[in-house]
DNA sequence: GTGTAATCGAGACGGTACGTCGAGTCTTGTG
DNA sequence: CACAAGACTCGACGTACCGTCTCGATTACAC
C-alpha cells in the first residue's frame, strides 16, 4: 500500500520503529499542509517527528514520494461508505461530492499540484501517484457507471473511460486553476451535464 | 502582456537590451522544454544566454515568472485563425484540437505543471498565470458558445463557465495525469458529449 | 599632486566639473570614515556625491586610488606649522604629537590599513601610497634630525632613515595593532628612548 | 588555539573530518601566499581542499578567521628554539632575527596587512588576531626583557612594553611599507639603539 | 551662431564572489 | 540491525559590487 518495502523479512535485527513511521507520516502531512511540498524541508520533518534524517531517508527514497505517502495515509483514513442509491446521478454526485470536499477542506490542493508536477518529469513517480491518486479515486466511479449501463441508466456502448475524464476533469480543473469555485451545485451541474450527455451522444 | 514594466519613462540612462531580453526568453524555453522548471537553473539560462544572472534579476522576480512569460511567448508566436464553421461543435473542436497539439506536440506539460504547482502558494503568481493561460484560452471557447447560443445551438440558459469547464478539464486532466492519450477522438467525443449534454439538460 | 592627470592640454571640450571633484572626494572621505574601505561601495560615494559612477571611474581607476586622494587631501588640509624650538626631542615630540593626534583623532587607521593592504599586491599603488604618506610623513622628520646633527645634538654618523623607523614604527605598531593606547606620553618616551639610543650607540 | 570549538562533547554524531580540516588550512595557506587574501575565492580554496563550501563555512566563520589560522598553524609549524646566550641584544637579535626571515621569506606580508585591515573594523576579530600574532609573538621577547633587567642589563624601571613597541614597530614597519629592507643589519641597528636608548634614557 | 568635443547623470550590462540553504549520503556511537 | 546525531558533498539560490557601456543632455571653446 505504501512505496517502500512493508518489512523486513521476518526478525533479524532490531525491527522497524512503528512509532517512527507514523511520527514521520504525520509530520510530514502536517507540515506540507501548512507549507506546501517546496517549502517544506526534510530536516523540518526530521525534527518535527523527532527522528533523524537518516531513517526517513532508510524508509523513502525521496521527499516526494513521502509526500505522496503522507497525503495517501491521510485521504485513506477518510474513506466515506460510498452509498449506492441505485441512482446515476445521485451516486456519482456522493461520489464526487465527498471526494471535492475533502479535496478543498485543507490545503491539498497544492500538494496534489506538486506532486503532479514532480510526476511530470519522472515516470516510476508517475506510475505511483497515478496508482495511490488516480486509478484509486477512479475505481469506484467505473463501478457506478458499469453498473448504470447494467441498469439501462446509460447505454450499451458508452466509453467509460472518457466519461470517468468527462466528470473528473472539470472538477480537477477548477481545484488546480482555482479561477472558480467548487461547490454542491458545480458538482450537480456537471455530473447531470455528463450524464445527459453521455445518454444523448450515444 | 509580460510580467514586468514595459520601460523607464522615456529616455534616462542606457535603455534595455532588446537582445537580451529575447535571448533570456528563447533560452528559458529552450531549456525548460528540455529538462523542466525545477531541473533548470538561474545560472544555466543565463550562461545559455549570454547573459549576466544580474540581468534576468532585474525583469524578473523569479525564475517561475520568467517561465510564464518565456512559455507564454511560445504559445503566443503560434496562434492559429480560428475559423469559424459556424458550427459549435466543429469550432470547438478546431479550436481544442489545435490548442492540444500545440500543448502535446513538446513537453510542455510539465512546465504548466510546475507553474500551477507554483500559482498554488503564491496568490500574485497565481492572478498572472490564469491572465496569460487560463483566461486567455478561455475567451476563444467563449466566444464560440455564446454565439451557439445567439444561434440557437445551445439553449438560452446554458451556464458558460460551466460548459469551458466541461470542455478544458478533461484536456488538462489527461494532459497533467498522463493516463490516456489525448487525440482527435478525445477531443471529438469531449465536445459531442458535452454539446450534447448542455442541450439535454437545459 | 593627485593620481590622475590635472587636465587635458588646452581647453577643448565641456571642462572638469570642479564641484564634483570636491563632492567625490569629500563623500568618500566621510563614507570611509563611517565604514571602512572595504564596507563602502563605489555606488553608494556615487550616490552620496550625486554623482554618476562614470564620473568616478573616469577620474580614478579604482576605489583604493580615490581613498588616496580623499584621505590625503584631509590630512593635508590640517598641515600644522612645525615649530622649530631648536630642541631634538621638542620638536619631534611635537612634530609625532600633532600627526598621531590628526591620524587618531577619527578612524583614519583602518582606512591607512586598508590601503596599506592594498598596496602589498600593487607595486603602483604602493609607490603612490608611500609618495603621499610616507615619505611626505618622513621629509621633516628627516629635517629634525639632519638639523639636530649639525647642531651636534646627535652624532655626525647617524642613520636617519633608520631613526625615523624607530621612531614612525612603534607609533604605527600601535595604531594597527590596537593593543596600547597613543597619547602625549607614549610620544615623548618614544622619542626620549630613540634618541639616547641614536647618542649612545654611535 | 583555533577560531572554532575543539569539539562536541563526547561522540555524538559523524566526527569531524579531520583531513577535510588539515585540507582547507593547507590549501588556504598556499593560495593566500600566491595571490593575497582578497584574490582568493572560498570556491577556490574549496576546490583547492576537495571541500565543499558548506563545511568551510561550518567551521569559520568568514575567510578573514581562516587565513588567521590558516597562516598561524604555518608560523607556529616553525618555531625555533630561543636559544638564551645570556645577552639581551644578542638574545633580541636571535629572536627578532628569525622572526623577520619567517616573515619575509614569503609573502606573508600581505596577508598580515589584509588582517590586520580585517581587525581594524572587526573588534573580535581583532582580539583574536592580537591573540595569535601580537601577544603571542611579544612574549618572548618580554621575557628577554624582564630577564634583562633581572641581571642587571637593563635598569629596574625599564618600560618593558615601550620596550617592545621599540622593538616591533620598526621591523613592521619596514615589512608594511616596504620602503627599506629587513636585513641583519637593520635587525641588529634597531636591537642595539633600543638597548642603548632603554640604559640611557633611566 | 554653429559645430566639435569632452563632460555629466542615469542606469543597464557582464562578471565574479558572496554566504546560505536544501537534498541526499555517510560515519560515528548507542540500543 | 535500527536509529539519533550530525558532518559531509553537491549544486543552486538570490544579492552585492565591480568596472564598462550606452544613452540623452549639457557646457565649453573654436570657427
Amino acid at each position: 500500500m505504501t512505496t517502500q518495502e512493508t518489512a523486513a523479512p521476518p526478525g533479524r535485527g532490531r525491527p522497524r520503529d512503528e512509532k517512527a513511521r507514523v511520527a514521520i507520516l504525520d509530520s510530514a502531512a502536517e507540515l506540507l499542509l501548512e507549507r506546501g511540498l517546496e517549502k517544506v524541508s526534510m530536516d523540518a520533518i526530521a525534527r518535527q517527528a523527532g527522528v533523524s534524517k537518516a531513517t526517513i531517508y532508510r524508509w523513502w527514497p525521496t521527499k516526494e514520494s513521502l509526500a505522496l505517502d503522507s497525503v495517501y495515509r491521510q485521504w485513506s483514513a477518510t474513506r466515506p461508505e460510498p452509498h449506492q442509491t441505485g441512482s446515476v446521478s445521485e451516486d456519482l454526485i456522493a461520489l464526487l461530492g465527498s471526494w471535492s470536499k475533502l479535496a478543498t477542506g485543507r490545503p491539498y490542493g497544492r500538494i496534489i499540484a506538486a506532486l503532479l508536477s514532480a510526476a511530470q518529469s519522472d515516470p516510476g513517480f508517475a506510475q505511483q501517484y497515478r496508482a495511490h491518486f488516480v486509478d484509486q479515486r477512479r475505481e469506484p466511479g467505473r463501478a457506478i457507471l458499469r453498473h448504470a449501463i447494467d441498469t439501462g441508466q446509460l447505454p450499451p456502448g458508452t466509453d467509460i473511460e472518457l466519461g470517468l475524464d468527462l466528470l473528473y476533469g472539470p472538477i480537477y480543473h477548477r481545484l488546480l486553476n482555482g479561477h472558480a469555485l467548487i461547490n454542491e451545485a458545480f458538482i450537480r451541474d456537471v455530473v447531470t451535464t455528463v450524464h445527459a450527455g453521455l445518454n444523448a451522444a450515444a
